[in-house]
DNA sequence: GTATAGTATAGTTAGTTGATAGACATTATA
DNA sequence: TATAATGTCTATCAACTAACTATACTATAC
């Protein structure tokens, strides 16, 4: 596994909504000036997202985003999956995405790769954005940089 | 972490040599043959192990290569990280590679991404090719596959 | 001296990533 | 209803990387 910008920005997008969570509508350009995320491209992320049905969106002035789901039903591999592609550490043990291995019985390291893929998606399949925001409130009490 | 096409042929090239360990020289293009793996891009790859001191090597005819050190002493970390880079899952957490994270303290993610690079350091460390020569021994008490 | 086999470096091709641009659609409100 | 604010959509591009290909060179055995 390997996680880009593109996925890295996903999971910042996501955890400024998860902030405010039922607190209305955030702008896209007020995450992409806070989180440093050229506008034209988080707009891009930001349409695969909510293709998902991560966010819902409003046009028009005081539009914006928001979560479309609540923090604690997002899991953190749904998004590194859709964003960046599979959690194994190589295709040939993917889940998710086609391998052209011929020898699949003989290879030693499959074993190996299958293990790491595992180990990956016990972590990632088991934390949500909820876990992230009570991980910023205990950090910080006030938290106040994540208030936009 | 994502292995390349480059880091699985150094593998596949490594266990081939360590199947052979101690028992002369091995032509890389009997393991391009045996493998399926472009000979002019095998080249590359064994010259980077070579470079590192995993592989010897004796020119001309009769020529070949071999293993520089006992199976039991290589990890399969080593070679992943010689030829596809870091094994963690973004550079922000990599202790081999150079990471751009402006706000290291306040990221929740960071936490996870350094669970995930423990994890993988966890097997990938305490692998190494005479596991995966048993692991070909157990599989089949001929192996006649791998006798080059 | 010639064939063999590794060494070295440069070039090619295809795909991906990260980013930019501009036109378009929707909405609030004056 | 006009206007400005905001998200939507599509196209394009530069940089990078992966995977492979080509060609010339060097050392060695016989």
């Amino acid at each position: 596994m390997r996680i880009t910008y593109k996925g890295d920005y996903a999971l910042k997008i996501l955890l400024n909504l998860s902030l405010n969570y039922q607190k209305g509508l955030i702008q896209i350009k007020d995450i992409s000036k806070k989180e440093d995320i050229p506008i034209k491209y988080l707009e891009q992320i930001v349409l695969i997202l909510k293709g998902a049905g991560y966010i819902r969106s409003r046009r028009g002035p005081y539009g914006g985003i928001q979560l479309a789901k609540a923090p604690e039903k997002i899991k953190l591999g749904e998004i590194i999956r859709l964003m960046d592609g599979t959690t194994a550490p190589i295709t040939c043990v993917s889940k998710t995405e086609k391998s052209n291995c011929n020898d699949i019985h003989r290879c030693p390291f499959r074993d190996v790769f299958v293990e790491i893929r595992e180990s990956i998606n016990n972590i990632v399949d088991n934390t949500t954005f909820a876990d992230m925001v009570e991980k910023i409130r205990r950090m910080s009490t006030k938290s106040p940089d994540y208030s936009i």
